[in-house]
DNA sequence: GCACTTATTGGACATTTGCGCAATAGCGTC
DNA sequence: GACGCTATTGCGCAAATGTCCAATAAGTGC
């Protein structure tokens, strides 16, 4: 098999692994079992496991950006933007990406590979938003003083209702966390009532 | 050593080494030179590892929880109580108890009895928030629709942020947890700007 | 057909893990 | 001082894990 495309298929059986086990329970025989190929073969591709889990997180969560920042470009006006902003980072496929973030958060602390990546995507996250902020004030639909702090406000509220959703998924649903988001950005930016709900939904 | 006691000095020690290494990287041996004994010790009064890691998170948290809900209730009025509370949460030692946190939400997904016990301890923290929220509305001195998904917001948004500052110190610093918690928590409620930043920094 | 490179295998190895167990030590009671 | 209970030890066991390596398969160019 072609060198590139072997590797890409290790990644993407980790990332399959990964996203059923957790990153800490992810071990080489697993993503070999799920290869369908020997545990060697991993080692001949990559030189760590630390490697390994690095670059299929980064390849998982670096999608799901990529993907909101595509879809927010569409967007006509910096409200219209904000709104895809919310569907896409709501409508995360079954919160099995965001327990996947939890536990790259939690292992940044033993993974300085892990860490560098989720650092450099959570600012990414944070500048995604604080463009789109810094566009409105300017076209004077949005209120806010200091887009840099509201732009990691908003990211560590979703970021936090997200987390009990996945943790918790009793206390918090994941309704409730599409809504109290949204309804906490129009506050942020001093927005009318309704207007990030575009559904039927309160 | 009486009994009592020693199921006290274990758990103690298990804390010491769960803040030092992360709840996954904490090992039955490392527990027992921590108290300067035998592994099977720990056995003998522990059925399971998981049940001694449960217990010393529960230990931890549920301490920093009554020390805040402690220092709350001395607050005069709702502003006063919601200072104490920023003042209180965001001093959490030295962010080892934020990482354990973190490890704590990650690893509920695979630990039923961890689960239980950081879900009860977020609803908890959401709860005594939600009452200051409705203290300050009674009071007339705070301006909210819905304390409920008000507190969920500020308590996800600082445990948004404070996971910035934990798992990438270089993006967050502590200086900016406090300043852009507490700056969302005056928008939250209706506050003017300032009412919770009580010293000289902005 | 033959050398040479490389993908791939399958298992060995050292380490670490939770846990169990037989032996020991310490201490209170009669 | 003997007995009995239990706290405590220290080692052993089986399982799991990351890593490495010699052997093999499969092309590939000459």
């Amino acid at each position: 098999m072609n060198p590139d495309d072997r590797r890409e298929a290790i990644i993407t059986a980790t990332l399959a692994v990964m996203q059923r086990q957790g990153i800490a329970a992810t071990t080489v025989r697993d993503v070999a079992a799920e290869l369908g190929a020997s545990s060697g073969l991993i080692h001949h591709y990559m030189t760590s496991m630390d490697e390994l889990i690095a670059e299929a997180f980064e390849r998982s969560a670096g999608a799901d950006l990529l993907a909101t920042s595509n879809l927010v470009e569409q967007g006509q006006d910096p409200l219209d933007q904000l709104r895809y902003f919310f569907d896409s980072y709501t409508r995360s496929d079954g919160n099995s990406g965001m327990q996947l973030w939890l536990d790259a958060w939690a292992e940044a602390a033993r993974r300085p590979e892990l860490r560098r990546i989720s650092q450099r995507l959570n600012e990414a996250w944070q500048q995604l938003i604080c463009g789109i902020i810094e566009g409105g004030v300017q076209a004077g639909s949005m209120t806010c003083p200091d887009p840099v702090a509201a732009a990691w406000r908003i990211l560590s509220l979703l970021d936090g209702l997200h987390l009990q959703e996945v943790a918790h998924s009793d206390s918090v649903t994941s309704q409730q966390v599409t809504n109290w988001s949204r309804r906490g950005a129009e506050i942020e930016l001093g927005l009318p009532l309704g207007t990030l709900t575009n559904t039927e939904t309160s």
